[in-house]
DNA sequence: GTTTATGCAAAGGCTTTGCATTTCA
DNA sequence: TGAAATGCAAAGCCTTTGCATAAAC
């Protein structure tokens, strides 16, 4: 699926989420999702805000927080919380079953795959009556290059 | 292992830990230490202050949160951010290898154990070099109760 | 024309910080 | 005695809220 088809398709469901739920097609919510589709990775409100600020559609802080929301809410979006000061976000299309190695020295965030997570989550289903809806692995540690570093280090 | 067992190594740990840092053991990191222990389950910084203000012991939240720093920093505490609004914190000792299941409806926080997140963590290592250190496996759904609940009003 | 959304600024809530006071070493 | 920790209150930061203005329907 390239970039301009996730776009597409993007557009289409949230534009029948918001006739749905009755909520107004504003110009300012298609452009945030137009920019936060525009991008690959995590990125922050703050982040989002001084993109959108430099390209010609400028928007409020408070518009972003309600926009993101309803993308929330209809699944477009998801919200990490990596660091314990603030959200991170990334468009869910890239979010195809995929889980997050974060490196405590450097803060670099990666994306790996594991099929075991959805048998963890079955077998939880069946165990606990628990309905899984969606999850969160978040693997904390330290990355190869800060590894490397430190071991330099341990050498001098 | 005992209650009291948790408590007598968890002190022995944080004492040789201040030692070896140069910090110095005051009664007030000992006592919050005490009261953390003396819990089952999640806690946040609001509901230990005032545990510990119906106690002997009255802390400022400055100092709670330094000294939950302290604990984080020897592995005696886990901090989680269940929701995005605060944190919660627990002990270590109850946190041999569980993860946790969120409920979106009711927000209660249940816990489970997988061996396959071990052999997940494995796997990423080898292939990736990533040294995974601890980890975080939040599955948000329904639990049971809420999913009856929600078929109960299906059939009004 | 209504009603909802936006934008701005102010308020909120959790967390951190600065500084005087106390306490450990 | 001297450096570090505590406590309090104020400041910080991310996020939410209230209200006037603007835009969707």
């Amino acid at each position: 699926m390239t970039t301009a088809e996730q776009q597409a398709s993007a557009q289409r469901i949230f534009t029948e989420y918001l006739q749905r739920k009755g909520h107004r097609k504003t110009s300012e919510r298609f452009a945030i999702l137009s920019e936060v589709y525009a991008h690959e990775g995590h990125f922050d409100i703050e982040r989002l805000y001084d993109r959108m600020k430099v390209k010609k559609y400028r928007v409020s802080r408070a518009t972003l927080y309600n926009t993101m929301d309803l993308l929330l809410e209809c699944d477009l979006v998801r919200r990490h919380r990596f660091t314990p000061d603030r959200s991170s976000f990334e468009k869910a299309h890239a979010f195809r079953q995929h889980d997050h190695l974060i490196c405590d020295a450097c803060g670099r965030v990666t994306e790996f795959c594991d099929p075991r997570i959805q048998q963890i989550k079955n077998t939880v289903s069946e165990v606990t009556g628990f309905k899984p809806l969606r999850h969160a692995l978040h693997i904390h540690g330290l990355c190869a290059a800060c590894l490397a570093n430190r071991n330099d280090h341990d050498r001098d």
